[in-house]
DNA sequence: AGCACGCCGACT
DNA sequence: GTCGGCGTGCTC
């Protein structure tokens, strides 16, 4: 008897394991690990994933798989056991493991069906039934038939049959062919009625090309014949009808002309050496590649890829929030044409099901896409490259909690090929990891056009208070914009994130407006004029008096886009604006509309937050503009400096990127600060050296690893006394030498009324960690039905949140 | 997660 | 005496 152990679709913390079953006879030589099946479990049947196939079996009485879902292994060996190291090493479940390495498609959607059992029919329920033998459940909810029809399910008058469906729909496309000899097809057509004039029209095609295999569609508008003659012809059986799957291509309209490789120069030749050798030596080295903006690292990267491609292996390449930055996608398209697959958050579950298809299928060589593209099913990896390493959004928030990077070197390891590392602003992990030799250095200094970095002026927004000056726009920003509206140069104006932008407050009593629910104060929006916690989605409207002491004199504070637009729309009238946040770019595809509009020079000013910091490469851009570079600087977070550093950098960088020199323009409270003076400087070297050190006295990364627990509950001192259990648990496991912080409020203390604890743990080497938060998670996952504590358990969290 | 089983309060 | 509340425990 061959036995499958199966990893079923209920993420709990008992079913965190494998059941075994027995493989049917018909599928005994089909079923393999890395396959989905659908399997009984209890009453219903649910989606599985088989990680091996065995002889025998502990338990006794074994159920049998339903049905196999994959004609083929989803999952290979090598990321069948990248799971498992995810499961270990992030404390998630295997079923997240493995969900999250593949598309959306392929999770399994559940649903009911009441039928009626056969032999015992009753003309009541039919009634129910409406005439139908089986109803949706859902169907039988809604009209509220439930209690009565679960009677009929206890006296085994109805069944209840679960179902287990398949996100993916393939796209399918009907494809003609004859069998026929031409000699058959000759004779076929003189036999031909005469008034069958379009059948002889379609058969003369075949005549013509024996191979012919063409689509129905095509055929039709190629011989202007009917579907009726058609399918006359396919009942004569003179030809036959194939269904084959076609792909969804998000790209289908645009057209891409197709690049060589550019001349390389020195700097460019002597990075990308050592890197070409390890793809040829076929051995594995992360290197860091820091370059300035501008650069070409996109060049290096391209032309490595090309000497995987050579060798006929596979390339991944990871960047941020790929719709971001349609250029990128661009750039790789032209030069590898119809052998890159794309996968990025902007489509949809259809679209990147088929992309993750054509890399499954070896039809692509190079996938370029987000996160979790890492986990693309190639069997023969040549390069692992990921680009903006620094960036924060290759840190999943959920489980798993997985950062791309560490995937990256994993899968580097397996497959032995170099991993590449790119960034101008590199994270102080991975700057310090390339000081010790754990990554490779590879530095490029000069940029490809020998253009000037912009010049920076960082204006104290203190004195500007002092002068009189109460407006957001300091004098030399407002200067500087004259200047390009005069000249017809463009500014691009970067704001900080929105959950900053407004909050409501009393000017007489000094009281902020705050969710009932969370601790943290609510932010205006002007569009529906109301007030919303970003947290729990609680909606407000604006009071017209304060709740505290009932002034009058209430209203917002902060500068959100909306407000910056207005300020403009006051001081320069003639100004076109194109302003990008959330509520303008809510829609798909108006990313890419309002950064062609502004390309087409269409407006004069591009206004946004974080999301225009990245791959906006204009010629005309020749000024930026930070309206105030602290938010960020005084968020709870130890990395904040260094993300302060990494933005203003990047939006610099914005800045004269052609032949016009660029400037910009800083505005902040706290110009004395090291992240602040530095980036004016775009002294990444200095900054690393001084972060290092708060690093160092802070005990904190790269200096310690850090693993956060954070515990809710809806009562406060529970909340407390179970963080204070926890804490002194993992006390007495770890080490000496391990910091161990906690209970300690989380910078939220409250979100949706549950009270949030934390305990962080900073460690150098403790082989017990993942052992000793196994236990407290174990234990926990179990009281949390009963006693409603949650724990979440993030090892090394890049939101301390 | 679902679902069944099982043991206590307000109703035909 | 029954219907139904949700606590407990299991799913190969």
């Amino acid at each position: 008897m061959r036995i499958a152990s199966v990893i079923v679709d209920v993420q709990t913390i008992q079913t965190n394991r494998t059941y075994d079953y027995v493989i049917p006879d018909k599928w005994l030589s089909h079923i393999q690990p890395g396959m989905r099946v659908i399997v009984p479990f209890g009453p219903r049947k649910i989606q599985g994933f088989v990680i091996q196939i065995k002889q025998d079996s502990e338990v006794k009485k074994l159920k049998e798989i339903v049905k196999p879902l994959d004609l083929v292994p989803v999952l290979n060996d090598e990321l069948l056991s990248l799971g498992e190291w995810l499961t270990e090493k992030t404390l998630c479940f295997h079923m997240s493991a493995f969900q999250a390495m593949l598309p959306t498609a392929m999770k399994a959607k559940y649903d009911k069906k009441l039928r009626i059992v056969q032999d015992r029919e009753d003309q009541y329920f039919y009634h129910l039934f409406g005439k139908r033998e089986e109803i949706m459940w859902e169907h039988a909810e809604e009209k509220g038939l439930l209690p009565q029809l679960q009677k009929a399910v206890k006296s085994e008058h109805i069944e209840v049959i679960y179902l287990v469906k398949n996100r993916a729909n393939k796209k399918m496309v009907q494809m003609i062919r004859t069998e026929r000899s031409k000699s058959e097809l000759g004779t076929a057509i003189e036999k031909l009625p005469s008034n069958a004039y379009r059948q002889k029209k379609v058969l003369e095609q075949f005549l013509l090309d024996s191979e012919l295999r063409i689509s129905r569609k095509a055929l039709m508008e190629k011989t202007s014949a009917s579907q009726a003659a058609i399918e006359s012809l396919i009942k004569k059986k003179l030809l036959v009808i194939e269904k084959e799957e076609i792909y969804r291509d998000p790209y289908e309209d645009r057209h891409f002309k197709t690049t060589k490789a550019l001349p390389l120069t020195e700097e460019q030749q002597s990075v990308i050496k050592p890197i070409i050798e390890k793809i040829t030596d076929h051995v594995h080295e992360t290197f860091l590649l820091y370059g300035v903006t501008g650069s070409g690292k996109t060049e290096i990267y391209l032309q490595s890829i090309e000497q995987v491609l050579a060798m006929n292996k596979e390339a991944i390449v990871l960047v941020p929030e790929i719709s971001l930055t349609p250029q990128m996608v661009q750039r790789f398209k032209e030069r590898f044409g119809k052998l890159v697959a794309v996968l990025h958050s902007g489509l949809s579950i259809g679209e990147k099901y088929d992309e993750w298809r054509k890399i499954q299928r070896k039809e692509a060589k190079v996938v370029v896409g987000a996160r979790s593209a890492i986990f693309a099913p190639f069997e023969n990896l040549g390069i692992i490259i990921i680009d903006e390493e620094h960036e924060t959004s290759y840190k999943q928030e959920e489980n798993p909690r997985y950062h791309a990077r560490d995937i990256a070197i994993y899968r580097g390891k397996n497959h032995r090929c170099p991993v590449v590392l790119g960034s101008a602003t590199p994270s102080l992990e991975s700057f310090a990891r390339a000081k010790k030799q754990v990554y490779q250095l590879l530095t490029l200094k000069k940029r490809m056009n020998n253009q000037d970095l912009p010049s920076v002026a960082i204006v104290d927004m203190r004195e500007e208070m002092r002068a009189g000056n109460r407006s957001m726009f300091s004098r030399e920003l407002a200067k500087q914009l004259e200047l390009r509206l005069e000249r017809k140069e463009q500014t691009v104006l970067f704001l900080n994130r929105r959950g900053h932008s407004s909050f409501i407050m009393c000017r007489d009593c000094g009281y902020v407006l705050q969710c009932p629910h969370c601790d943290i104060s609510l932010t205006y929006h002007r569009y529906n004029n109301q007030m919303k916690c970003h947290y729990c989605g609680y909606e407000t409207v604006v009071p017209s008096q304060c709740p505290e002491c009932e002034s009058k004199h209430i209203r917002y504070f902060g500068t959100g886009t909306q407000k910056v637009e207005e300020e403009i729309a006051k001081l320069f009238p003639t100004a076109k604006t194109i302003r990008m946040d959330v509520d303008t770019t809510g829609k798909k595809g108006a990313h890419e509309t309002l950064l062609r509009r502004f390309q087409e020079e269409k407006a004069d000013i591009l206004l946004g937050t974080q999301m225009i910091a990245k791959g906006l490469d204009f010629p005309n851009i020749t000024l930026v503009g930070v309206l105030s570079a602290d938010t960020m600087l005084h968020l709870p977070d130890f990395r904040a400096s260094e993300k302060t550093f990494q933005l203003l950098t990047q939006v610099s960088g914005r800045a004269g990127r052609h032949d016009l020199k660029g400037e910009v323009v800083i505005q902040t409270y706290t110009p004395e600060h090291y992240s602040i003076k530095l980036a004016g400087e775009q002294d990444f070297e200095r900054f690393y050296e001084q972060e290092m050190l708060m690093r160092k006295i802070g005990a904190y990364p790269p200096f310690y690893f850090i693993a956060l627990l954070t515990i809710t509950h809806e009562n406060l001192m529970k909340a407390v006394s179970i963080t204070e259990k926890i804490t002194a648990y993992m006390r007495r496991q770890l080490s000496k030498q391990a910091i161990i912080l906690g209970p300690s409020a989380s910078p939220i203390p409250r979100i949706n009324n549950r009270y949030r604890y934390q305990c962080l743990i900073k460690y150098k080497k403790e082989e017990k960690l993942i052992p000793a938060l196994q236990k407290v998670r174990n234990h926990y996952q179990k009281q949390s039905t009963t006693e409603g504590v949650t724990i979440s358990i993030d090892v090394n969290p890049y939101m301390m949140m």
